[in-house]
DNA sequence: GTTCAGTATGAACGGGTGTTCAGTTATGAA
DNA sequence: TTCATAACTGAACACCCGTTCATACTGAAC
């Protein structure tokens, strides 16, 4: 994973691989088939433990609660682990098809959760977003960003980004409040 | 610049570029002198490009008209040249030390403008964003993401998203409008 | 017709690639 | 202590890498 994310899945070879776990490359043919699966799975856990630990606040309650749980719970998640996050965004392109397909279908799984809470958001009167679906990928992107410059032990606590964030999605979304 | 942005730097080989040229690799070395040189080339070409084409409105006028007019030709310049944008973003890890400090140069020159308005904007009274580097972050990845799902020919026009996109950055760095 | 800069080739260089596999070593239960 | 199994090595396979360079071709200027 520190590999990938350092310079990328074409970039590195399975003989550097094998050297950082302190074996030879043909060692690691025991514990998978191939190089391939081996970007495959570290991208299948990250999304599978992204959706795994979605907080139930994020989906039930009032829809308010639950856009900003889900917007404290995606920053401090993604602020944990930088290089599944890097890997997950960056290597998609060196998928097989038919891996990508799988990738993109959890993708979608997780986005329409922001966009189901969008919409209840809508049906309660307390959002107005012009477009749920614009929104979802606007918001979603917005937040990723967070890890392209917050380092910690900066001017800014995780806390303090937290809220910042959480204030301008609430705006952007309509929320009205003092 | 097809093939950078389809297989990415490192997986691409300047013989595939000959061919894709109809030359032979050698040839190659008539024009550049290396492979580094020619993806340095590519993004310092965007960003200067991005710089040099930065309307005057996003310079001179009311802060909130500048904003305005910087969301709308970000998204519209964005939008023309995915390639480009797409290598500009993934490819950073593939510059050597020297050329990496360069383009993030010019980059932190594109950030810089947006923080210009919004700090303007604070002294004019008419926005709000908490903190006006944490804010040009947010709403340059934000913008930036339009480029991952907008699709010429579907659903929305280039103007729709522009307004879309405008309303949520006006509201989100709390412009008080109707 | 000759000259010559510009441009192309294609082979070569030293090295790296993912993957396979026969053979060796380590392990841990019987 | 034995011994099946699991784990690992190191060489090999066929191929690709960025870059260099002697050689050859081209076409305009004199």
């Amino acid at each position: 994973m520190a590999l990938f994310a350092k310079h990328g899945y074409a970039a590195v070879s399975m003989r550097q691989i094998a050297a950082e776990v302190g074996v030879q490359a043909g060692a690691l043919y025991n514990y998978i088939p191939d190089k391939q699966s081996l970007l495959l799975e570290l991208m299948k856990s990250h999304m599978d433990h992204l959706l795994s630990t979605l907080p139930d606040s994020v989906t039930k309650g009032p829809a308010i609660v639950r856009l900003e749980a889900f917007v404290r719970h995606h920053i401090a998640f993604h602020r944990d682990r930088p290089e599944e996050v890097f890997i997950a965004y960056m290597e998609l392109r060196n998928l097989s098809d038919e891996n990508f397909l799988l990738i993109e279908g959890l993708r979608a799984e997780y986005e329409n959760h922001l966009d189901a809470i969008l919409k209840s958001g809508v049906a309660e009167g307390v959002m107005a977003p012009g477009d749920t679906r614009v929104a979802t990928f606007a918001l979603i992107a917005m937040l990723t960003g967070v890890n392209t410059w917050f380092r910690e032990g900066g001017r800014l606590s995780l806390g303090d980004v937290q809220d910042l964030y959480w204030t301008m999605v609430r705006r952007s979304v309509g929320i009205s409040t003092i």
